[in-house]
DNA sequence: ACGATTATTGCGTTCTT
DNA sequence: AAGAAAACAATAATCGT
């Protein structure tokens, strides 16, 4: 399969079942074949891979047994079982940190797919933050800032860049928050993290300001020849776009690529300004 | 704590209708 | 002429070191 992205012609990755283009992250397609565990499998090693499928999103990754519900039964067996499932589900998170986890993933959970990201970032903030649980780093920090920042951090590492300001929209931690969960991180993890090459924010902005593939392109050239240290990416990002629409029938204005990009009209025209 | 970058605000200017 | 957009300047806030 040598399909390119719909949206911004970037390389496509098939992971698992669904297929996600390198550069936007967007989700393309539903592959038919289902690259999960084998089921029918007979020998011994191959029968390691039985069993409910795991996700690294759940506390226990998947494995767990419920007590149905079932409205067959009535009276006092009824009410036995309730309290079974009562136990049951307490007994499966039985500690502090493990509740902590539950609550975590869930809301890593949520905002993966607020964000609408793949599967595998949601499964390495879920891994990312069990790091974090373990080396003891919640400790006088929020849990939604960890949450948040897991996944923040995780969309950086796999270059499909979000800003701050996207995820603090949608999580349920403030923007001071994520950033002690995330400096806590770096720190003590050293995420491998290096700058955030403004590239990648071209082709999602591009098409939230409706500009064709054209102008992405001329965006993409004008950013290869401009140095950018120590400047905000999307800004710069934002800047190369504006100045690609301008003078084309698809003018875009400062204020709307900036808002694309969570800038500030000024930010954006400090770059554009550098650009000629 | 410092230096550089960015945000915010306000304002006179330029371009379009 | 009116209104929007881009430009400019000053100050406050913020980030990386």
């Amino acid at each position: 399969m040598s399909r390119s992205c719909p949206e911004c012609q970037g390389s496509l990755a098939t992971e698992r079942i669904e297929t996600v283009c390198t550069d936007c992250g967007l989700v393309v397609a539903d592959d038919p074949l289902d690259r999960g565990p084998e089921w029918w499998a007979c020998d011994a090693d191959e029968r390691e891979r039985t069993g409910a499928p795991l996700t690294r999103s759940r506390h226990d990754r998947g494995l767990s047994t419920e007590i149905g519900r079932s409205t067959r039964v009535k009276g006092r067996k009824r009410r036995r079982l309730a309290r079974m499932r009562r136990q049951h589900d307490r007994a499966r998170i039985a500690s502090k940190t493990d509740r902590n986890k539950v609550y975590a993933f869930t809301e890593i959970r949520r905002v993966v797919g607020q964000l609408s990201l793949p599967y595998s970032v949601r499964d390495q903030a879920c891994a990312l933050f069990s790091s974090a649980q373990d080396e003891s780093l919640l400790r006088g920090r929020s849990l939604e800032g960890f949450a948040a920042a897991a996944v923040y951090a995780v969309c950086r590492t796999n270059n499909v860049a979000r800003t701050v300001g996207e995820v603090v929209a949608v999580a349920r931690a403030d923007r001071n928050e994520l950033r002690a969960a995330y400096a806590a991180m770096n720190r003590d993890l050293g995420l491998p993290v290096g700058p955030i090459d403004p590239r990648e924010y071209l082709p999602r902005f591009a098409t939230e300001l409706d500009l064709p593939p054209a102008l992405e392109r001329r965006a993409r050239a004008l950013l290869d020849d401009l140095a950018v240290s120590g400047k905000n990416p999307s800004g710069v990002a934002a800047a190369c776009l504006y100045a690609a629409a301008r003078d084309t029938d698809h003018a875009v204005t400062q204020a709307d690529a900036a808002a694309v990009a969570d800038v500030t009209p000024v930010t954006l025209r400090s770059t554009y300004r550098a650009l000629d």
